[in-house]
DNA sequence: AAATTTTCCAACCGCATTGTT
DNA sequence: TAACAATGCGGTTGGAAAATT
């Protein structure tokens, strides 16, 4: 039975206790975690064992550093489910529940922190009048990088040369080129973000390039779907069928209901129901709920 | 080059949840 | 159904490595 807690070894772990972990579970698998470190002649508690295993030595893990994608699911997860690291986990491939949770504290935290953000809460500090929609702090990151990104193109585009270039790079229609460069839409986008911030409501359509609505039941439109119960207990069903989550996410994803953006630059459409009953939760990333600014090579500067 | 500070991450701890008898 | 054991999760910490002074 277990051995008593004095005769147990803490602390790092030496490569010949790695070999004999990796060696045992390779053959036997882990069944009984409490019973494998005798097995496996291990001087170590079934907890330090399985802590090992998962978060080092399981051969599928993908270690180094973080990609721009990853960083940017794991705060969009944030702000959906919080400090729930492993159902975060769940959604980035061979990463660790632990990983992530350092990596969040270790940097993505201090980078929010300087932005003015409350990680936590994934709100501006500043700005009381922001009420229960969390994701909205991270509009409001995206709209601060806008903006900066704004000032910085409008010295440019001073240069009658850099005004050509640009009109000609509008007229490509790239595949690749990221929407946000059409400054004008881009505007109108900040300043419909700006009137939800103020509460003030009144966008009118007639002036946004596409359909940019705020206001509740807004139960026609795809983001709405966000809020059904299919979507949650889909969730739910896979990961871990807490009911508590599935009233939670959908009274988040009935708040941001309220709020649908359907536009050529920032295209929130919500996890609909087939592609989270399909491909999970973790689709709702990156591409539909984009921070514009940044880059790959800036995320390396990071 | 040495001392100090900061960053990073593996590992631990305690509590919660789940499974078993 | 209660009691206990096993497992899982998230917060925290210690120390090595890197950066700064």
């Amino acid at each position: 039975m277990a051995r008593p807690a004095g005769l147990l070894k803490k602390g790092p772990w030496t490569p010949d206790e790695d070999r004999k972990l990796f060696a045992y579970i390779q053959q036997h698998g882990f069944r009984n975690w409490r019973t494998l470190p005798e097995k496996a002649g291990l001087q170590r508690c079934g907890k330090s064992c399985r802590l090992r295993w998962i978060n080092y030595l399981r051969p599928d893990l993908k270690r180094g550093k973080f990609s721009l994608q990853e960083e940017h699911t794991i705060i969009q997860l944030h702000a959906f489910l919080g400090n729930r690291w492993s159902a975060i986990a769940a959604h980035l491939p061979n990463r660790t529940d632990n990983e992530i949770k350092n990596y969040w504290n270790t940097r993505i935290k201090k980078r929010l922190n300087r932005m003015g953000i409350d990680p936590t809460t994934h709100k501006p500090r500043s700005n009381p009048l922001i009420g229960t929609l969390n994701h909205m702090a991270q509009w409001e990151s995206a709209r601060l990088e806008a903006e900066a990104r704004l000032v910085k193109d409008s010295k440019i585009i001073l240069s009658p040369s850099n005004q050509k270039n640009i009109n000609s790079n509008n007229n490509n229609n790239n595949k690749g080129s990221r929407p946000w460069t059409n400054k004008s839409e881009c505007l109108d986008v900040l300043k419909a973000w700006k009137s939800v911030v103020t509460g003030m409501f009144a966008v009118s359509a007639a002036n946004n390039p596409g359909p940019v609505m705020f206001g509740s039941n807004q139960s026609s439109w795809g983001a709405a779907e966000a809020g059904s119960n299919i979507v949650g207990e889909e969730l739910m069903s896979e990961d871990d069928g807490s009911k508590y989550k599935v009233a939670e996410l959908n009274e988040r994803f009935d708040n941001w209901s309220s709020m649908c953006l359907h536009d050529s630059m920032y295209h929130w459409t919500g996890p609909t129901t087939e592609r989270c009953m399909g491909e999970g939760f973790s689709d709702i990333s990156v591409h539909d709920f984009d921070y514009p600014i940044q880059t790959e090579q800036n995320h390396q500067d990071l």
